[in-house]
DNA sequence: GATGAATGAGTATTCATTCAT
DNA sequence: AATGAATGAATACTCATTCAT
């Protein structure tokens, strides 16, 4: 690893505390600055600028969620199951993500873009993963296809929700309920699958 | 109402708005005066500062809360489940608050007065409600005092949490281990009053 | 004396209290409104606005200062020290109002109107008076003539040491110097019209 | 001197015109950055607010003073004199300071701590210097004990006097009190030293 | 590569002043 | 005569971003 990839790497390591410890908003480039020992300026070296530093985090702490999630799936014996939690879970990671760093609805507006990147970047890697689960359940269609679809209509709900908040208490509850929604909607079409009554 | 009271009616449900779509930190004076179209000194007319009017949000908050767990809890059959539940219920609220309002441990530590001041005001009505759910189950000790016991417990064991948070993805985790110990407790001390073995 | 008459005059005597507790500028409108138990938009029924009040009072003060100086000054023995010390006492006066109200440079440059409003107001009078006390010394001009000529000159070495200052510790040095600098000119002026060698 | 360091000096060079100009409470650091042609915010580069540039001030200012009030001292014949001169040339220093900057009794109370400071870290030198004076006076205790002694006592008489002011042309009246109640003790003191009648 | 230095835009709060009632 | 209500202009302080060296 190049010196410069090391600097980036503490760069980003310091910056997950400190989005972690005061939310995105209220961490500013001296707290990681100082947290790396470096100047404030020179973070504008290796990144272009605080959001970019904030997509970097995201995206770490994204993989390795992702891998983990994977091998927890696998571990599961029911083939619905693995489906619906792999669903669930992915959704309750996307909650935490915001709760974690303090993301207000405005925030995620003005960071709409960086996560519509980080989705599409790890969406092929989702389908194929969910696809290998779905393999034996479809008969028809390729599981490629229907991984697709279950992530598509599980992020809609999603997408859904988030837009309709900025109500009061509707985050928490939106969520929950958007749980449900996709639990159902994913048994619905599972069993649609494997043409059950 | 009188005009005042109405204007100050007004300014509290932008701020609501305000706050629950940017948090307390972003949400600035300028958002909520424009909300209300009153300029951003006009509001300085009806309320001290930025901290009342957050103050006062949170306090019609939180009777509406009370008001609806309080009528959800009376509908519950089970005795014991009736004290667990509005525990749990109580303590997911404070942290749905928090959540809601992106409030850093800096806010809560800054804001602390107010949620003390509510708390304590709060208070009084909580044990009288929750003493005459427990009217039946205590046989020596007064009612109140079993109830006063058990709020005290609950609130302390989540304000360990909070103190001990900070931590990385702590915020998630720490709750989640408060409720069950809350019920754990709970359960304890509720076993112990109808002296089952 | 009117109702309003009297309503203005209680208006003045809270103005006064403020103004000298806080300073000219620290002294609210709402602190005097507070003081006299009136809206701070009353205020405004009474006088055009708060230099105007100030004007007022400043007013007030010196006519009562001048009283009291020439009551003083008629007491001396030694014409002469009379002179002297009107037109000392006058200075120490300008100073004492300075000081007392907290007025900057920059303040003096504000109300400079208003000062020589009152200034021009006060002028004849105190002709006339220090007039009277130079009667039996002059021989050739009017002793109002020297009199104005003492005023004036005394207000101009004043004036002077008001424009230098602005610099550190000049007011303070100033002053000293000025009350100096008026002594001397005034024994050669008034020994000047004795004759004497 | 550094880059940095004559900056900073600038910084306070303008600062001290400025808040001679205009007082503690007038100057803004608009005023300050005009002067320096720096922007306000460039100003939090050097300073960490504006207490701490006005800190600065008062502490050069004071250094200023002191070592030009012991140089004169120290030419004075009469050693009881150069004590007296010592202790009311200081006293009417303090008042400079306050009615130059027209510090108001809110001020004071502000910025206590800053004086505080400033007061004990020059503390020692001045002990040190009214020892030496009073070296040949004293018998039998140390002459740092004495001198000690005297900077307290008139810096209590100095401080009750500002304490009791607040109160109507009280501040011109209460600090020639002061300069005759500091004059009168310190000759108690040095007499009783020398043991005459 | 690194940083000292600078700044524009924002953020809570205060206050003299205005005006309709 | 009195005031409730409103506001523009200030004011101290913060922070992401820029740039010359």
């Amino acid at each position: 690893m190049s010196k410069t990839d090391l600097k980036k790497e503490n760069i980003l390591k310091a910056a997950t505390e400190c989005f972690a410890r005061f939310g995105y908003d209220k961490t500013t480039l001296d707290d990681i600055g100082s947290a790396v020992k470096l100047n404030k300026a020179s973070l504008y070296y290796y990144y272009k600028n605080k959001e970019e530093i904030f997509n970097e985090v995201i995206l770490r702490e994204s993989s390795a969620f992702m891998e983990s999630l994977q091998a927890k799936v696998l571990e599961i014996e029911n083939p619905d199951d693995k489906v619906v939690t792999y669903l669930i879970e992915r959704l309750r990671y996307y909650r935490k993500v915001v709760n974690l760093h303090h993301l207000s609805i405005e925030n995620l507006r003005t960071l709409e873009p960086m996560f519509h990147k980080l989705y599409t970047e790890t969406m092929d890697l989702e389908i194929s993963f969910l696809g290998s689960i779905l393999k034996d359940k479809t008969q028809e269609s390729s599981p490629e296809k229907i991984a697709e679809t279950l992530l598509i209509v599980a992020d809609s709900l999603k997408h859904r929700a988030v837009q309709e908040s900025g109500k009061i208490f509707a985050s928490e509850v939106d969520y929950t309920q958007t749980e449900q929604e996709t639990e159902f909607v994913t048994h619905l079409i599972l069993r649609g699958l494997t043409k059950q009554p």
